[in-house]
RNA sequence: GUCCCCAUCGUCUAGUCUGGCCUAGGACACCGCCCUUUCAAGGCGGUAACAUGGGUUCAAAUCCCAUUGGGGACGCCA
């Protein structure tokens, strides 16, 4: 019997939830689900100076929204500090660890004088055998790394890295305020918390012999690790807030779907043979970490539109409708004590899902189902709303008045009869038609379009464009 | 600067571990055609890649080395 999978995402809420953020999560999730195993939520909010409460709220947001769901957690590492004093202490009586009362602004110095003579930049250790304290000065606590020998990192994305400990700094496990810092927080909540394989960024994987240095002092065998490769803007550099939307919920906002915007995340670097869409489950079933690549993957967000608008056709009406609703009310198209009759919505729906790459844009198509009054696109009412237009507008408005069934099929009747008797593409009739009703030029097809709109409605709407083409003449 | 990672169409990738089935496949984007009342969607077709140089081998996108390029880490951040 082997031991349950154990996993953890573990962000620091020092911003909103972004996309590499994201994808390091779904990877933990998809490994946990696929190997029936737990996924923790840990917040690593050491760094009180940066960590907000918002940023909490906002990374599990981003994470409800995306659907992934943890099973335990979140912890907050800041409500575990005298579990971390605990495994400190113990380096520290063991001779593990040490003080170090190195002031800042020199180790800084010396760092920069390193770098420059091409040196490794690394602490060198000269507070390492004191043997008293140095009175009137506040210590940091150090790690004792290992100054022979290396230290094999077996990744399972990477393979076997190997590091020189001669490479390996003294870590600062506490502040001189007393407080742990991220590797020895890491390591002590990873043991703690049964973690077993590790996934992450692979911009962790320089500090990961660090951590199995402070396993191994700790007299715990290491995880597994898997190190993602990073995701990266148009200019090949680290995805960030200059490439434009980065964060989760900014996806939200302006119209995406959760389970397109988890498809693009988990191809980024993961694949399945030829296989673009995959659905939650097929993804559950079929991810595993051997399929993931090793090199960063540019963000293209053109493709994840391309997905979006691929879920919107691929998704029902009526399930459809609830997405869409939040943005109809948020545009002010309708009012939430108001909403449309859920079968009239699923229909106009119906009529726009390939036609929208965005649940905003869906949104959007709909206020001219909608809305009482039409906007003309004004190139589209030069061109189509004028005299040579008027008298066909007439003319199918009165036939469409004496129309009883207001239906697309009977619409079309009136149609074909009135292009047939002026001996004229459906198009020259059709156009008008479609600016009067919707404003634009572009629409779904008009007799669906004017059965949605109703016959009441098309009715006003062809007076109006009427009118306006009178007025425009005199 | 030091250390680490990575390298197939513009982009995401299949193929690499286990060399021959690769005349290198799919997808996004782009272009053309078809369908068509507009716009889409859809269908069909097209342009486009194994970074370079050395090896190993009967045979290399695939294995090895070097170079180049890109990324990351080097904090009393995580």
């Amino acid at each position: 019997m082997t031991e349950k999978a154990r996993v953890r995402f573990a962000p620091s809420p020092t911003g909103f939830l972004h996309i590499g953020g994201a994808r390091t999560a779904l990877f933990n999730w998809l490994y946990a689900r696929h190997n029936n195993g737990i996924f923790v939520l840990r917040i690593e909010d050491t760094d009180r100076t940066r960590s907000t409460e918002e940023y909490i709220e906002a990374i599990i947001e981003g994470m409800k929204w995306l659907g992934l769901d943890w099973d335990e957690g979140p912890f907050r590492q800041t409500e575990r500090f005298d579990i971390y004093r605990n495994y400190g202490d113990k380096l520290i009586n063991e001779g593990k660890a040490y003080y170090c009362y190195c002031p800042p602004e020199e180790l800084e110095s010396r760092r920069k004088d390193a770098m420059s003579q091409g040196r490794p930049v690394k602490y060198d250790g000269r507070c390492r055998d004191l043997d008293k304290p140095v009175p009137g000065v506040k210590a940091v606590v150090r790690f004792r790394m290992p100054r022979e020998g290396q230290t094999v990192v077996d990744d399972l994305i990477k393979g076997k890295v190997i590091f020189e400990n001669s490479q390996l700094d003294d870590l600062i496990i506490f502040r001189s305020d007393g407080t742990p810092t991220y590797n020895l927080t890491v390591v002590v909540d990873d043991i703690d918390m049964s973690i077993n394989c590790v996934i992450r960024g692979d911009d962790h994987l320089n500090n990961t012999p660090k951590q199995i240095q402070l396993y191994s002092a700790f007299g715990y065998s290491v995880p597994k690790f898997a190190h993602l490769p990073m995701i990266l803007g148009s200019d090949k550099a680290r995805l960030s807030k200059r490439h434009g939307a980065t964060s989760v919920m900014a996806y939200h906002e302006t119209g995406y779907m959760p389970d397109a915007l988890i498809n693009y995340l988990v191809r980024l670097g993961w694949s399945h043979g030829d296989q673009e869409i995959f659905s939650r489950e097929e993804l559950i079933e079929k991810f595993s970490l051997e399929n993931v690549g090793g090199s960063s993957a540019v963000f293209n967000p053109e493709k994840l539109l391309w997905l979006n608008s691929q879920y919107i056709i691929n998704t029902d009406p009526g399930r459809l409708s609830d997405f869409v609703i939040p943005f109809l009310v948020k545009k002010g198209i309708v009012k939430e004590d108001k909403l449309p009759d859920k079968g009239w919505l699923s229909k106009a729906i119906i009529t726009l899902q390939e036609r929208s790459k965005t649940l905003l844009e869906l949104a959007d198509s709909l206020s001219y189902y909608i809305d009482e009054e039409v906007d003309y696109n004004e190139n589209a009412k030069t061109r189509f709303l004028n005299e040579k237009s008027r008298d066909l507008l007439i003319e199918i408005k009165d036939s469409l008045a004496s129309t009883s069934d207001f239906s697309a099929s009977e619409i079309e009747k009136a149609f074909r009869l009135i292009t047939e008797k002026n001996n004229i593409k459906l198009g020259k009739l059709a156009q008008p038609v479609r600016v009067a009703v919707t404003g634009k030029t572009e629409s779904p097809g008009i007799f669906e379009v004017l059965e949605i709109i109703g016959k009441e409605k098309t009715l006003r709407r062809l007076d109006k464009a009427i009118e306006t083409i009178k007025e425009s003449q005199g």
